[in-house]
DNA sequence: CGCAAATATGCATGCGCTTGCAATGAACAT
DNA sequence: ATGTTCATTGCAAGCGCATGCATATTTGCG
């Protein structure tokens, strides 16, 4: 150890105002016995440096305490290395493994997560206009953005990602074939033996919902099967419970299976049928949904379900975005990833 | 509207380079006539501009789809106006809440969160690191901090708030008093009649399953109850169900309540004893849990719990934080919020 | 050992913004 | 009217860093 090691210590460094300075790179220069420029140029990988010298001053750095400011970086670079992450809640609390899924992946290519999650749609013009005040690479988006705002993002050049949404015209889009996955349950719902066919819907603005239930019907009509009761629910919990009792509230108890448009609703709507009609969950109803949410999972629930491989499609998203932010020009490719099915005792089979 | 409407348009504002030239303040100093400080300061709340003078540069500024670059503007303010959040991740899948009402309570404030959500705790190190660099205005850390780490952002003057943790020397925090809240659900499941206690902990270092135990311990010691069986989990559903098959594989099955150090594993424990075990709960065996999650209040789990006061907490945490950053020396108030019992039937009465 | 080519380094400038300071003009009291 | 005060405004400097360019300095080769 050198003998000036009293640490990292902000403040009078020299004879300046020294009063709350931070460290800066020319602090770090001073304390090797090299430029400003050099000290740059060591923090920044491939840059024109002998490595002795680098060796040296990151050393010094270290032991001032130094690191490069990020912000004062990024005006110069224009780039922050940080992405915005437009998230409802609602995908929050129904599936937390999105929110790490992506956030770990980006940051294992050294991006940052800045998190601006929406409670209702009615905060994403002002979340927008945050988005563009701050320098971030880009922005990946798990909600529906309206066009205008849509516009002020492409002006800035701001790379856009559209996360589990349709890729509408010519927009970057990675998510689940929700679609194929509604077959795929409704398959294996039909495989059960059931014919008669209750839907457990998402409000009419959800796009995850919609996909998942047209994919369900073509495949239920395809089975000659029949819809014998709807519910227009929100993907809560207590709306699968609600979709249950409404049904018995009018006197409609004759469907054989439920479907929902996913694994909350699915859970509410089998706590309901076992809980409050004491009826039995498959011999008398199947209960199917999406997601593959841990509890849906848990041994009290066994839903059957269609998982989303979020981990794939978190890495798929980073990986588009790393391109889109050094590519400019880059075509709108849309990636789609196949759900899997999973089993559960609320399916028969 | 006026002649040039052409709306947001970024590049080849003048003869300058033009290339991808990002709007500034200049531009929308020359379009409204003025200079670039007078429109910092239109910008900027509180300045001395002419109201005037202040709406027609606004109103260019809006036309041109100019907005104030916040990194540069952190660089010369040494204001960011974001905050770090450190979380474990753990934390965010068994309790979604916390990270939407922070989020929130923050975002009310104008100030945006930097999400650190950590699947191991060996990553603090270089996310502490991360946030030296980036000039957040302060953050709140779920999770524990080296003592290293920790002067690390004391030299650098970082205010640092704990969120559920102990405030260790001198550190200011909020939180639940998990100590209090062990007692009050140790008392309920003592009134309930039980008198052999069966406890999941969380791992050794966790510091709100080891109050919590704490308090159950000492109030369960009061009541003249015994605990006949204890487990280290981790927090999670696999955990409580995990618990149960241990001790029935080692014979001992005569507890007459599980307390658990949080619901998650509390409802763990409670499907093994009614879907392993085929005991009935509350009347065999009654189980107890902390946080009152969403899950705990299902029909099929109905867990008797201590719910967090998340909202407050995450409010007070937002308060602290914003006077710890306008306020250097503040010293470190500990700001302990009491739970609330939920109950549930899981335990009877 | 001499010269060309390659590599290191420092200087100066600029990123987009804020802000102290001095200059301007308006508003007021005498 | 005239001096004084105060709110506006522009100028210039600087926040901390990156980088093109012009110099060193080193390296390679004949």
């Amino acid at each position: 150890m050198s003998g000036s090691s009293r640490g990292p210590r902000a403040g009078d460094v020299d004879g300046k105002k020294g009063e709350n300075r931070r460290l800066t790179s020319e602090d770090v220069a001073r304390a090797a016995g090299v430029s400003a420029s050099a000290v740059s140029r060591a923090f920044t990988p491939g840059a024109s440096v002998a490595p002795a010298k680098r060796a040296l001053i990151l050393r010094a750095a270290r032991e001032l305490g130094y690191r490069p400011n990020v912000m004062a970086r990024a005006v110069v670079t224009r780039r922050s290395n940080v992405v915005g992450l437009i998230l409802f809640n609602e995908t929050n609390r129904h599936h937390p493994g999105v929110l790490l899924a992506l956030s770990q992946a980006f940051s294992k290519i050294g991006v940052r997560v800045m998190l601006f999650l929406l409670e209702d749609i009615g905060e994403i013009g002002a979340v927008i206009d945050h988005i563009l005040s701050y320098q971030l690479d880009g922005v990946i988006a798990a909600a529906p953005i309206a066009r205008e705002d849509l516009e002020h993002l492409a002006a800035a050049k701001v790379p856009l990602l559209f996360y589990n949404r349709p890729g509408e015209d010519g927009l970057a889009s990675v998510g689940c074939d929700h679609h194929a996955s509604g077959v795929l349950i409704a398959r294996h719902v039909l495989a059960a033996g059931a014919q008669r066919i209750a839907l457990i819907r998402s409000y009419a603005e959800a796009f995850v919902g919609n996909e998942r239930m047209r994919g369900v019907e073509e495949e239920l009509a395809r089975g000659g099967a029949k819809v014998v009761a709807e519910y227009r629910g929100d993907f809560d919990y207590d709306r699968g419970v609600a979709a249950v009792v409404d049904w018995a509230a009018r006197g409609i108890d004759d469907y054989d299976a439920i479907i929902a448009a996913n694994d909350m609703m699915a859970i509410g709507a089998k706590d309901a049928l076992v809980h409050k009609f004491s009826k039995r969950v498959p011999e008398d109803v199947a209960v199917a949904g999406f997601d593959g949410v841990e509890a849906s999972r848990w041994l009290s629930h066994s839903i059957a379900s269609v998982d989303q491989p979020i981990e794939h499609m978190a890495q798929a998203a980073v990986e588009m975005m790393a391109l889109r932010i050094d590519n400019e020009h880059l075509p709108a490719e849309r990636r789609l990833f196949p759900g899997r099915l999973q089993r559960g005792s609320s399916v028969a089979g």
